[in-house]
DNA sequence: TAGATTGTTAATCGATTAACAATC
DNA sequence: TAGATTGTTAATCGATTAACAATC
């Protein structure tokens, strides 16, 4: 992984001692404990708002639920859209949200929504309550300071990628 | 975007002055500047290989060629894919990726597979001359030097939220 | 000229790497 | 006990922030 030894033993210690000197680490009972410092051992419900192709793809991801990330419904505006089915979700207006939160524990919303809706739609679903965000829209959000936002800026990563490109620097 | 204006112009001057003391920056020619610095004015043809959900959606992905980087063709092993259009490129057999290079200039590579063919095809491109890859397998690609990798690795974002959401921390 | 804002140097901060003592 | 490897402290590195002189 391109990761010093030195590095490896630095950030296991910020979480507390995993390995026996002289021995060496415990694969098993590490990734355990990784888990579980991740969370990832506890289910997250997910719903994503925007059923473009991007959240399409996103809601038929295998691996997020692997992980204990688990998408349980799809969020649009479009009338054309609302009805249709994404693996075993039917796609909800976007008006309907309130009244699925009152009766579903939601803790994270996938935003794939056009650009120009990004601040409209993250303030109001921090206005009904979501506390965490992962964004795909290639915007920074104002959130209020307890609403978590992680940002999956493709196009950005994009032009990184083109930058190395041209000036052929690796990574 | 939670810059201060330290770091602004400490970047800006990685590449020479843009502004004029006194007066500011003419937000148009840094605008352009930053596009040259980026490359964002040169077209980069890109192809995609892997037509699952995720790669189908970047090739319906209208933002990326708006910014140079363009789809030229889509690849896939899966017979049943074969043939089958997405937006105006149908899916090729990655079987006939040699011959596609010897006629189309490829700049980029987008690996949307899975995960178990990552290191295996990402050897057959760059053995083949790709020179770029945008990587979202969820691994760490070994490449010869001259190699670019940029990786979205979306289920490290996810965890990396999840760890956040449980450790109340913003960002 | 006076003043606002850039460009640049210096200080600070945090993260990575190196060194080494603790210890199983 | 001897030695290998962890955990931790110290050194290094790079990036961010602050300060300020240059200048339009």
């Amino acid at each position: 992984m391109g990761i010093t030894s030195s590095q490896v033993r630095q950030d296991f210690s910020s979480f507390g001692g995993y390995g026996l000197q002289r021995y060496g680490y415990d694969v098993e009972s590490l990734h355990q404990e990784i888990g579980n410092i991740l969370g990832l051992n506890t289910i997250r419900n997910m719903i994503i708002i925007g059923a473009g192709s991007l959240g399409q793809a996103l809601a038929k991801h295998k691996e997020f639920e692997k992980k204990g990330f688990k998408v349980i419904a799809i969020f649009d505006v479009k009338t054309e859209l609302i009805g249709q089915k994404i693996t075993e979700h039917e796609i909800r207006h976007l008006d309907s949200l309130p009244h699925f939160l009152e009766n579903n524990q939601v803790d994270i919303a996938i935003l794939t929504i056009p650009e120009n809706f990004g601040r409209e739609v993250a303030a109001y679903i921090t206005e009904l309550g979501i506390k965490a965000i992962w964004n795909f829209v290639p915007i920074e959000l104002k959130t209020p300071d307890d609403v978590i936002v992680e940002n999956i800026h493709l196009i950005d990563s994009l032009m990184v990628l083109g930058y190395n490109l041209k000036h052929k620097r690796r990574e």
